[in-house]
DNA sequence: GCGACAG
DNA sequence: ATCTTGTCGC
């Protein structure tokens, strides 16, 4: 499947999109229903091959296990810009989502959502496009401040933007002792909602079940697109 | 002007 | 993101 003909393919071209869209981000909205289904979404590349891989998984909130896989593979269509993360990994996301036979709640990101310079980080990129309801989990603070959160799981504290004070989203220790995950709003549910999700969802391990998923699988399918066409396989079908 | 900088 | 050995701990 290839990227959107309309896709941004300059950084000017993409902070106008971006200036566009902030305005119709929802920054507010329940929390997860029971047997809500919640889908992780995940990319990996390699830049020589010109290859992205997206993985959807799609999991079941009350047993934390998944009831659907699926992955896209498309060409690198933006370079890595801190701030504009969504122009690279989107179009194979969206692929990866159109590919998935049931229809995610919630959709968690591997990044920001409203934690972003211009407040439009993928996760909230994603939902205005799609209509969905997303959060942002990043692993680092990208360009925030925030003061450690308590050790035991479920301490968090508020992540700030240095510049205005404002509370973008939240450090959340999802584990006793090992560092905390950067949780935003993306798009249709509120702040403390992002983080009761996240924690639900991360009984176990430091990152949620859902991008821990989606990351392993689409890791597998970039090594398999990599392995892909051995020498003497035609890519067509043998005759007889 | 020079770094820092989600993945 | 990706490149990468061993090591500490449950």
């Amino acid at each position: 499947m290839p990227v959107p003909d309309d896709w941004p393919s300059t950084e000017a071209e993409a902070l106008a999109e971006q200036r566009r869209l902030r305005a119709l981000v929802e920054p507010s909205g329940p929390g997860l229903a029971d047997g809500a289904l919640v889908a992780g979404v995940d990319v990996a590349y390699d830049d020589d091959a010109d290859l992205v891989v997206a993985a959807a998984v799609l999991i079941d909130s009350a047993t934390r296990e998944p009831v659907e896989e699926v992955t896209a593979v498309g060409r690198i269509s933006f370079p890595y810009v801190p701030g504009l993360l969504a122009f690279r990994e989107l179009p194979t996301v969206l692929d990866a989502l159109a590919a998935l036979r049931g229809t995610p709640d919630l959709v968690v990101c591997d990044g920001y959502g409203l934690a972003h310079p211009r407040r439009l980080g993928l996760a909230s990129h994603l939902g205005v496009l799609t209509g969905l309801r997303t959060v942002g989990v990043a692993k680092t603070p990208f360009v925030f401040g925030y003061e450690q959160p308590g050790a035991e799981r479920g301490a968090w504290s508020p992540l700030l933007d240095t510049g205005t004070g404002e509370e973008v989203g939240r450090a959340l220790r999802t584990r006793r002792g090992v560092k905390p995950v950067f949780v935003s709003v993306g798009h249709r549910i509120g702040l403390a909602e992002s983080v009761a999700v996240t924690l639900a969802l991360a009984p176990d391990y430091r990152l949620p079940e859902t991008t821990r998923r989606a990351d392993s699988l689409c890791r597998r399918a970039l090594a398999d697109a990599l392995a892909g066409p051995r020498r003497g396989d035609s890519g067509l079908v043998p005759r007889v």
